[in-house]
RNA sequence: GGAGGGGUUCCCGAGUGGUCAAAGGGAACAGACUGUAAAUCUGUCGGCAGCGCCUUCGGAGGUUCAAAUCCUCCCCCCUCCA
């Protein structure tokens, strides 16, 4: 068992904030002497569980705890779904169904677990102890807080000056999740930097009601492909943790150089002094920039799939990209053979573009090509018979079969 | 409850009767250059078998030869006063 300095320090790795350091360490302290795993939580959307490499800095670290021996609390926000999370983009959510739900969760557990280990993980629903709250409880919950406490979160305040909408249910929501603390008797709770105020207002609430406040942990928010954003799946600039050897790889190596280093920090298992040297050999253009983030691509592919798998998609890439070649798991479509068929009307079947007018710009801007040749003849046609390769730009790719009707 | 301001194409935002499929910026996409990086340059950015036609400016009606622009009703947002 490492010492609770090595533990505070594997803890702390990556984290921004640590609040209150000391309660960690009597927190650990104790547990360590008395045996009993401490109760760290963790909130999760309900909404559709594609994980992506944002939430791996979090499950990481919550994997660091786990090996340390305390237990996970994966808790699935049901309930508070249902409010909507008002941070950041608002978009109003469509109320889940309770069969939603449980599919949901099958979902994350199945990818969750690439991660953690099922035998410490808990998963939990908020709407078990939320759904038994009734209007007077929830008052009675309300009123242990003012208004003036809730402006102090940076997003209403931001919102409440520049006059944009803020509905009173928003005020529920932190909490709201401060009473999944209490209910939880968390012990420690971790989440992104955007979290901090949610998550304070667990310890507030748990302190009001004479429990010992938890810890808490964030975790900085991974940009996005865009390298501006933060990754999201509303946004579209993610790499999921389910998505292909080759789209990892691939989304890997798209990246920019700056983010590149970002993403070292944040998701790589390298040392501090090993990615350090690395940046440094780029610096001194000892090493090739692509190289370096080759390196980065194949190791966080093979994290989420194997080994032999990122190898085979670092060849696949340079077949495609370097050779301009064609990738090994292109899409295929079978479509009925019939008259001569106008290829921008082919190029929408496929699924390549999502209209005429915009298969007709494609054509002009010389980016479509048709078995390898590069067509600039908008009233192409192409003959209905065998196979026929496709391609738009750079990485749309379609292999439509025609088929004898 | 009262007074005022506002809702424009993915986003921001101009546009107050025809010259508006709607300025400008951003995002995005394509091409060139590359390392599928960045930066830069060029082009595209509602639909249609395209020099023309059709559908868009919160919603529904109306005025007009002509409406994003004017009128009526409705919906939504914001500010100030109470």
């Amino acid at each position: 068992m490492p010492t609770i300095d090595e533990q505070i320090a594997l803890i702390e790795r990556g984290c921004v904030d640590c609040i209150a350091r000391d309660e960690l360490v009597s927190k650990l302290q104790r547990s360590e002497s008395t045996g009993v795993p401490l109760r760290i939580k963790a909130g999760f959307d309900p909404t559709a569980p594609d994980l992506h490499l944002g939430h791996t800095v979090l499950l990481q670290k919550l994997k660091h705890f786990q090996d340390l021996g305390h237990d996970i609390y994966f808790l699935i926000g049901d309930f508070t779904g249902m409010i909507g999370d008002p941070t950041g983009k608002s978009e109003t959510r469509k109320a889940l169904t309770r069969e939603d739900v449980a599919r949901n969760a099958e979902s994350y557990k199945e990818q969750v677990f690439k991660i953690l280990d099922p035998e410490r993980t808990r998963v939990v629903f908020n709407s078990e102890w939320l759904g038994a709250l009734n209007s007077f409880d929830m008052i009675r919950l309300a009123s242990e807080l003012t208004v003036a406490r809730m402006l102090e979160r940076e997003d209403f305040k931001v919102r409440f000056r520049e006059g944009s909408p803020i509905s009173i249910h928003e005020f529920l929501y932190p909490l709201i999740q401060g009473y999944d603390s209490v209910a939880l008797e968390a012990d420690v709770e971790l989440g992104g930097t955007d979290q901090l105020f949610n998550l304070l207002m667990g310890r507030d609430l748990q302190r009001s009601r004479g429990q010992e406040p938890q810890v808490v942990l964030t975790l900085p928010l991974l940009e996005g492909l865009d390298g501006v954003n933060k990754m999201s799946k509303s946004l579209g600039n993610y790499i999921g943790i389910t998505e292909s050897a080759n789209d990892i790889y691939g989304k890997v190596l798209s990246v920019s150089d700056t983010l590149m280093f970002r993403y070292f920090d944040l998701l790589s298992d390298l040392s501090r002094e090993e990615i350090a040297s690395l940046r440094q050999g780029m610096e001194s253009g000892e090493l090739h920039p692509k190289a370096v983030k080759q390196q980065l691509a194949r190791e966080l592919t093979a994290r989420f799939s194997s080994t032999e798998e990122a190898v085979r998609a670092e060849v696949n890439f340079d077949q495609v990209f370097k050779k301009g070649g064609v990738p090994d798991d292109l899409p295929e479509m079978t479509l009925e053979a019939g008259e001569a068929v106008w290829l921008p009307q082919l190029l929408v079947d496929a699924e390549l573009v999502k209209s005429t007018s915009d298969g007709r710009r494609m054509i002009k801007q010389n980016a479509v090509s048709v078995d390898g040749e590069k067509i600039t003849d908008m009233a192409a046609k192409i003959a209905p018979e065998g196979e026929v390769l496709l391609k738009v730009g750079k990485l749309r790719y379609c292999k439509v079969q025609f088929a004898k009707p």
